[in-house]
DNA sequence: CACCAGCGTTTAGAAAATCTATCGCCTTGG
DNA sequence: CCAAGGCGATAGATTTTCTAAACGCTGGTG
């Protein structure tokens, strides 16, 4: 154990994740052949059968599972301390999904740099929440129903998110405020949350009269905004547009929900590297 | 970051954690200028110099303090999965100190052995507390001031440490039970918590006749035994010396301590393994 | 002040690990 | 039965890593 090659380690890790070795070596930028002969070596070190051979790809067997979620913890707390090494402390990053980062951190860019005149932002946006922990100079911003559960990360709720439908104000129809059924046989913006396909649902009005959807958020504010329909979206994300009178709000959502955008950040560092001061100001934001 | 040498990594962890490169290079089986230049090679691959190369050994920059700890942490992630890799679900490795497995586990392996006859025990004996998290199968025993804080484990308070004095019959005075006193008087044996020497700087009694140091209570017991004066150490240490008479108490120390024997375990898997069974047994044995 | 011991670095060449390319052998789906 | 998609094995090429030896620096010592 003490001289287990680590690097075949991470080689086991990523085919284990793909099922596949073809698509672990495309990964890696090996050829199929120096993967299969780095796991079978690790498998020789280790005195273990990690994966299962079939035609149809690998498998992973029990020892394989619980070494697969050992080196996939070990490579996430390494890449959490390595992310920020070498990184000035006046350089942030802050990561979030990409409606959030076009409608919401898009509009606030000047106001932030003005905030921090000093500091260097980097934006990541994901897909998906991060699977590491944050680092050191780093600040995530997810939308969920509860805190961050992380135990290495400390969080705030920064608002409530609560659904309102919006248009432009040229698609405006001059018996608004109208209810959700009128609302309903109008043309409809969704992004993946479907928002709309569960309102419909919940409230069991049926026939659909157009239903677009878009994979976020943010197009479908667009075309919201081009006066394609009618897009459902959390407050926050629309500040800018409606103060712009670009969209207009028609209908909110009478529901209360249990979901809140959070901020997130290491909880070991706090008090340097600014963190502290620029989720102030992320808070602020939301008054 | 995605394709860095894992291995010089660990390279690197050792070299720092013994601020020299030739007992680094010991520990590795390598010469010392390899480990120089996997080293240098790592810090080009980081853009950042990890290590400050003086004329007396290494030691680390700020950010090699970073990726030191960080590297540690995965490290101790990796080996905590690692370690029970390949053990069968019988094998069941117990951690505890070299007097703990003299003087208490010794005398009950028997009665381990008739309550598991299928488990096949294997004692690991260390100096300092387990750095790393206790795999799966794991137990550890160890004296303590408070409950485990390592938020993976499980862990059980076995039984207040309550120090006594003990020494051979033979050794034994008519005059007995003494005082403190005249007790102090006498050869005391002690181990490297120094507990004699704490009461009598606690107690205020001036000239010791004798004290021998032993470094471990263990050795410090077998002395007693053996007739060359007084040994201090925790009741659950002597059962055995008590009944089988080579031992007799002679003085029960009347300051409570908060001080206590803890078992700990990994969190995970409870339920499997039998860990929670062994637990159960270990604690019967403490009433 | 000269000298030595301890420690890190550099270099070239040797040794070992690793990779690619190919071929062979399954299994699955047409 | 054949083709496609996967994995394994092997041999030779390539790259990485290691050793050994010489070098340079620094601090202690007589």
């Amino acid at each position: 154990m003490r001289q287990l090659n680590l690097n075949a380690l991470r080689v086991f890790a990523i085919a284990a994740s793909h099922g596949n070795l073809q698509r672990a070596a495309d990964e890696l930028n090996l050829s199929r052949g120096a993967v299969s002969q780095r796991i079978k070596q690790l498998e020789i070190d280790l005195g273990v059968v990690l994966l299962k051979r079939g035609a149809r790809g690998v498998s992973l067997t029990a020892e394989g599972k619980r070494c697969h979620a050992g080196v996939t913890d070990a490579l996430a707390v390494l890449e959490t301390a390595l992310v920020s090494i070498g990184e000035e402390n006046d350089h942030v990053t802050l990561h979030l999904g990409s409606s959030t980062a076009t409608k919401w951190l898009m509009p606030r860019m000047d106001a932030f740099a003005t905030a921090f005149p000093k500091l260097s932002l980097k934006t990541e946006v994901h897909e998906q929440i991060l699977s590491r922990s944050l680092g050191r100079n780093e600040i995530a911003l997810w939308p969920g129903s509860e805190q961050d559960p992380n135990l290495a990360h400390r969080s705030r709720r920064l608002t409530d998110i609560r659904l309102v439908a919006v248009c432009s104000p040229d698609f405006l129809r001059p018996d608004w405020p109208m209810g959700l059924e009128t609302l309903l046989t109008l043309p409809l913006l969704q992004d993946a949350h479907r928002r709309w396909e569960k309102l419909i649902e919940a409230t069991g009005y049926g026939n659909v009269h157009k239903l677009l959807n878009f994979d976020r958020s943010a197009l479908a504010l667009d075309a919201a905004i081009c006066g394609h329909g009618i897009a459902i979206a959390p407050t926050y994300m629309i500040e800018n547009d409606l103060s712009s009178k670009r969209l207009v709000e028609i209908w909110v959502d009478p529901e209360p929900s249990d979901d809140g955008l959070y901020v997130s950040w290491s909880k070991d560092h706090v008090g340097e590297h600014h963190i502290s001061r620029i989720v102030d100001w992320i808070a602020s934001e939301f008054r």
